[in-house]
DNA sequence: CGTTTTTCCGTAAACGTTTACGAGAACACA
DNA sequence: TGTGTTCTCGTAAACGTTTACGGAAAAACG
């Protein structure tokens, strides 16, 4: 079942090496051969095996997308992640690239599984998602002078890689602006306490706005929790219980924000009427939640799209005559106005 | 950088097929020896190359999980899978094995990935989801003899491949008992409309319990939409408006469950109040919506690690001294009470 | 001491590709 | 006719492994 160049070349009654040609589709090949080749290939079902072909080129035509699952109690993952991956893997498909995802354990550490697949070879570059703000994959790639592009921006490695990342800072800033324009004076944020750098820039848009409009930065309406429903719920009523009750709360991410009404709830306050509410990365959840959430949205297919393009253009072997280039871009999110703020 | 097993070789000075055996730890290599290769093997940072190895045996030490995001207008994902991989992943670790997971595009038919998969042999096998109540997949890889297992049963390809699911009919028919238990009569059942088989499983359950309190089964009770919040938010009201209203709805989806309550809001219904609602499968977001929502909730960690030693059972390569088998396996949900029933 | 067994290792082929090199044939040109 | 060019293809090496085979040396045994 596994038909392989050398039966084709048998039979035709001609060489590997000629089959192999005008499978490439290289010029040095009559155009009446190649037709033969074409047809044969197609009669006995041919397909390259990968592993030879990565052998002889080492090059294993795959780039691996590391999904490094947070920890926390209960392990559900980031809806975010899947649209981008469709627009990643729908541009790599067009220059016959696979995407594998590698996972990784909840706790452990992801340098140990990204090792594997440098090491071992397992893919010609690879796709980093979540970036700290001092991010060791960055360096270890970078030492290690392995391909890779990141989805989000870090302070390691320079400006070395391709990388695509949300603007926070904006999305911070232009909450507090839409918030102060509608009387609030007291706002807080709540994000990840992890050292996520896009929790940082958010924070600072946070506060440039906050000085913008003549506001203190107060300590105790900003909140750190763990990046999921539980985090949110449990450090909600912190920024709550100050001693000047905030009017509204911007949260950093969807899941804390699912945590956090749920906190508000129990503490009899009504998003959209007792208290704005406005969330950085929109999902669904924010359109179905009652009162349906003020969100920002990313356009995370075409971000996916676009990442690939970037990392193709730093790739030697893809990148076009321009050779090769490092891009970095920051796109805005579009605000999409509800009910709760 | 890449230090190959010549590498080794030469810098011992000894033969590379001396390494290679002390590398994989053969009998017939002396223990000194074997040492020093080790040893050089860490001083050297040598890790196999993978494609070489891949070439030379015939398997390529990565199992794939085919992810096909359902079509849509907004493409997230379920959160349902992470923690399914996860423990996926982990079993397959321990036997030095790969998880790759391969994407489709949402429209875009999944046989194609797949017959990418089998025919280029980037796995030594795959992992289905989403099955379908007769799954071309399915079929296509029982034909192609190619190695698998599903995540959900389906009534294609017979018993001659390892199946893991979660047993949807009692799940079903626990829930009508419960609602039935506390007085509710009129029972209305909402599942996602494509051939996805578990819908038709709940769907059994459903209809077996309400015969068995001598109920009769209303098909304006039951609707099919899409298996998003969106196809909950459309269908909901067309159960709420048959003659005589449902006093309970049962879930099949969380995301459905998510649109069908904000369908329920628009129309002044307060899941909790002056409905119930049970949700099949449980996750964080039925925990924190408010009211929480009841749910039946499966154990998806130790699932993916039983799936994991079902599929590994059934490769010759891997089977046990007790040769290879076929396990199929229907876990049971637990259920979680909360507010909304 | 001779014979047999065991221990250890080197040799070389094989997996399925791609590609550098060269050669034969056809053709063009003077 | 001789020389150079172009077209087409076969040969063989190479990528990094694993492993069947055989042989040399050492050990065991009579």
């Amino acid at each position: 079942m596994a038909s392989s160049i050398h039966d084709l070349a048998r039979h035709l009654n001609i060489s590997i090496g000629t089959v192999s040609r005008a499978l490439n589709g290289r010029a040095d090949v009559n155009a009446e051969t190649r037709q033969r080749v074409l047809e044969a290939a197609r009669k006995l079902n041919y397909s390259p095996n990968q592993s030879g072909r990565s052998l002889r080129k080492g090059a294993t035509h795959s780039i691996a997308f590391m999904l490094q699952p947070h920890p926390g109690d209960q392990q559900y993952g980031e809806p975010f992640f899947i649209p981008f991956l469709i627009g990643l893997q729908a541009r790599l498909a067009e220059h016959d690239l696979d995407l594998m995802v590698v996972m990784g354990e909840p706790g452990q550490y992801q340098q140990e599984r990204l090792r594997r697949v440098v090491e071992t070879r397992r893919a010609d570059a690879v796709v980093l998602a979540n970036t700290r703000r001092e991010d060791d994959r960055i360096d270890y790639l970078s030492k290690a002078g392995f391909p890779f592009a990141t989805l989000g921006r870090s302070q390691s490695g320079g400006d070395t890689y391709p990388s695509l990342d949300i603007d926070f800072e904006r999305a911070g800033d232009e909450a507090v602006d839409r918030l102060v324009a509608r009387g609030h004076r007291r706002i807080a944020a709540i994000r990840p306490s992890l050292d996520l750098n896009f929790g940082y820039l958010f924070l600072d848009g946070y506060r440039k706005a906050l000085k913008r409009h003549g506001l203190e930065v107060d300590p105790g309406l900003i909140a750190d929790g763990f990046i999921n429903e539980t985090g949110g719920y449990q450090v909600t009523p912190r920024v709550m219980l100050s001693r000047d009750r905030p009017t509204a709360i911007i949260f950093n991410n969807d899941a804390m924000a699912l945590g956090g009404c749920k906190a508000l709830a129990e503490m009899g306050i009504r998003p959209g009427h007792d208290i704005a509410v406005i969330v950085i990365v929109d999902t669904p959840l924010c359109r179905y939640f009652s009162p349906a959430l003020t969100a920002f949205r990313p356009s995370l297919e075409p971000m996916g799209r676009r990442l690939a393009e970037m990392l193709l253009a730093s790739l030697p072997a893809f990148a076009g005559p321009e050779g090769t280039r490092i891009i970095r871009e920051v796109w805005p999110l579009e605000l999409v106005a509800r009910e709760s703020d």
